[in-house]
RNA sequence: CGCGGGGUGGAGCAGUUCGGUAGCUCGUCGGGCUCAUAACCCGAAGGUCGGAGGUUCAAAUCCUCCUCCCGCAACCA
């Protein structure tokens, strides 16, 4: 009978900088899964993989004076030794700059094309260079990038759609015909609600920059991000080539682990993509959550904390940072991570627990019978709490890994550590030790303690994939006692098995030197670029960065004048904005502003501020707002209208 | 009234579906043990379960209102 199939996937991640423990968190994750699907007997396919274009790297590449495709080169090598060093099994690993898939993006552009999905039209909007996002006016901040800050150009060009619009309701339908494709739960409301606000076709070519795979039939245009990244899922299965049969073999895959901020792409898009082209769908999207630093916010750049997944593999070892991703962050929620809350898991968990139930189990089989065991044993009502709870550990484990909840089995499993620590001092061995007729009874407290090794040995394999065996070798279990029925089966260990005290197998750390140590390890920089922020929130900030010189001629193209507020109220569905009414002097005009968090509507009326009187009119919340008031940043999260009482609406301001 | 999640001993979380001794991990304090990595085991202290009101014999749990935090969406001209 041919083995059940399982197939799993990361995202494929953007070189442009270096994997951080981010990657490095989904990536373990989904190796946890493959791991322990593949010792349930699944034939597994794991994928992960680089998508290598886009213009942020056509830029990254220059700027580096090199071509894009050394630029990515390197740094996938990077991702690559990184995945090595995590002890990684992943059976592919696709890079979207790889011929075949180069050839299938295409081969999959045209059949869209030629069935009508995708069509040609114009694109046009402010452009944010690195985010390589469109964006429209009432989008901008500041006339800048929402999301970075920075400048944004008016740009137009000619692009193909793909009519996504066409899909919002079998999408609808896909989330209530399968309630389990959006994971978590929470996450199903929010794509709903976004589809429901409408679908737009979604532009999927570009001809502002080269540094992606052409479109074969027009070539002028380079296939944009999403049908480029999206479809790496299949074509690394051979969709699309000569060899399809890994694409038949393992498609539909059974879960798309993927970041919570890319959950939208993969249950709206590709879903979408996927129906236009008269495929399967994916059982599952899984969107899990972020690492944050201690103070909530999303990690990205040092700040007080050592997270460079190399350093950190090198001072704990790799199986101590994959356990901590693993147990301390419930899969799907966010997690903080610390230094310190990583060293007490190690302490606690690895060392304390574990580490310890293993050295003084193999030392007491050294001290008392040399390594090996006596076959004569002797059982004990004792023992029946211990043993159970050993043997229905791998039925806990396969329910909480059935939903991904890799939190849930390592701590399943530990509780059975635990109660093996307790066993210990239950049954007192060192006292069994000194009295002879005790043999008996002794060689079975300790047989327990090495098939409860054994057991948890077993299923712990695919988290701590390096320190399974360094257990396995030291209770001398043989590889027929390790196979995930063993795990389930007590006694397999034979009498015969030698047991070794080994070297430790997590040395404990000492939370405050290390911590000092790591410290020293942060790159002066960030230390650097902390005082600098203390002190610039002490002073008063210096000139505003990046805002050139301008010329009086340039300030006077700004109409500044007073006006009078002779009406506010609040808009609806805003949660900053005000709907001020103005007398300018000459007229009545109707501004919005961002100030609701600051100002109640009544103590706004009546009083006077400078308007911003020639500024373009612009659409806010569905109101025309035809100006802008003035108000100062007095400080973090507080702001200040700027009144002028007194002076008559109209004056105007130079 | 946009949608959703959350506020539980010092920290981080479970429990809320189907009301009835408030549980876990870490930390603190006390005890035990000495096989073990100053580890392990036991016990204790510590919570008006965000606030107010209501239903009930009984509410962390059900209902109403309020408040704060976080996502998504939407605007901070």
């Amino acid at each position: 009978m041919e083995k059940k199939t399982f197939y799993i996937t990361t995202p494929i991640y953007y070189p442009s900088g270096q994997a951080h423990i981010g990657h490095s968190y989904c990536t373990v994750a989904s190796d946890a899964i493959a791991r322990y699907k593949r010792l349930q007997g699944y034939d597994v396919m794991f994928l992960t993989g680089t998508d290598e274009h886009g213009q942020k790297i056509e830029i990254k590449a220059a700027e580096a004076g090199v071509t894009p495709k050394e630029y990515v080169d390197k740094i996938v090598a990077d991702f690559q030794a990184l995945w090595k060093l995590l002890n990684i099994s992943n059976d592919r690993f696709i890079r979207t700059t790889d011929g075949y898939h180069v050839k299938a993006v295409q081969k999959i552009f045209r059949a869209l094309y030629d069935k009508g999905e995708i069509y040609k039209g114009k694109y046009e909007g402010w452009y944010c260079t690195p985010c390589e996002s469109f964006w429209t006016e009432t989008q901008l901040k500041d006339g800048k990038c929402p999301d970075c800050g920075r400048e944004v150009k008016w740009a137009e060009e000619e692009a193909y759609f793909f009519r996504l619009s066409h899909y919002a309701d079998r999408l609808l339908q896909l989330y209530e015909d399968q309630p389990e494709f959006i994971q978590p739960e929470s996450r199903k409301n929010e794509m709903i609600n976004f589809i429901k606000q409408g679908l737009g076709d979604l532009c999927v070519s570009r001809t502002s920059f080269t540094w992606g795979i052409p479109v074969d039939f027009d070539p002028k245009h380079v296939v944009y991000v999403w049908l480029d990244a999206l479809t790496n899922y299949i074509t690394a299965l051979g969709y699309g080539s000569d060899n399809e049969a890994d694409y038949q073999k393992y498609w539909p895959a059974d879960v798309h682990f993927v970041g919570k901020e890319i959950v939208r792409f993969h249950t709206i898009i590709w879903p979408a993509m996927l129906m236009a082209l008269d495929l399967p769908l994916p059982k599952q999207v899984y969107g899990h959550g972020w690492l944050l630093f201690g103070d909530g916010t999303k990690m990205s750049k040092s700040k007080g904390n050592v997270v460079d997944p190399v350093v950190l593999c090198q001072r704990y070892g790799v199986d101590a940072i994959r356990y901590f991703l693993l147990r301390e962050i419930p899969f799907g929620s966010d997690g903080v991570f610390t230094n310190e809350a990583l060293i007490s898991r190690i302490n606690s968990d690895l060392a304390n627990d574990l580490g310890n139930l293993l050295s003084r189990t193999t030392a007491m089989a050294q001290k008392y019978f040399g390594g090996t065991l006596p076959a004569e044993r002797e059982a004990d009502p004792l023992d029946e709490e211990l043993i159970s709870l050993a043997t229905a550990l791998r039925g806990k484990c396969d329910e909480a890994i059935r939903g991904y909840q890799f939190s849930t089995a390592l701590s399943e499993i530990w509780r059975v550590v635990s109660r093996a620590n307790k066993y210990i001092d239950e049954t007192m061995p060192w006292a069994l030790g000194k009295d002879e007729s005790k043999r008996a009874r002794l060689a079975a407290v300790l047989y327990n303690l090495c098939e409860t090794l054994r057991i948890v040995s077993i299923l712990l394999c695919p988290f701590l994939p390096n320190t399974s065996p360094r257990i396995q070798r030291q209770i001398g279990a043989p590889a027929e006692a390790l196979t995930y029925e063993a795990a389930a089966q007590w006694g397999r260990l034979p009498a015969s098995a030698a047991i070794t005290k080994g070297e430790t197998l997590f040395p404990r750390i000492d939370v405050d030197k290390e911590i000092e140590e790591l410290n020293a390890l942060l790159p002066k920089t960030s230390q650097e670029a902390e005082k600098e922020a203390a002190q610039a929130g002490k002073s008063q900030p210096a000139a505003p960065e990046g805002v050139a010189q301008i010329g009086i001629e340039d300030f006077s193209k700004v109409e500044l004048r007073v006006a009078k507020i002779t009406a506010c109220e609040p808009v609806k569905r805003a949660k900053k904005l005000l709907k001020l009414t103005l007398d300018d002097g000459e007229g009545v005009r109707t501004v919005a502003s961002g100030i609701a968090p600051w100002y109640r509507p009544e103590d706004l009326t009546g009083r006077s501020i400078v308007l911003v009187a020639n500024l373009k009119p612009a659409k806010l919340c569905g109101i025309e707002s035809q100006g802008m008031i003035l108000a100062a940043d007095a400080g973090e999260n507080d702001v200040k209208v700027l009144f002028v009482d007194g002076i008559p609406a109209g004056s105007r301001i130079h």
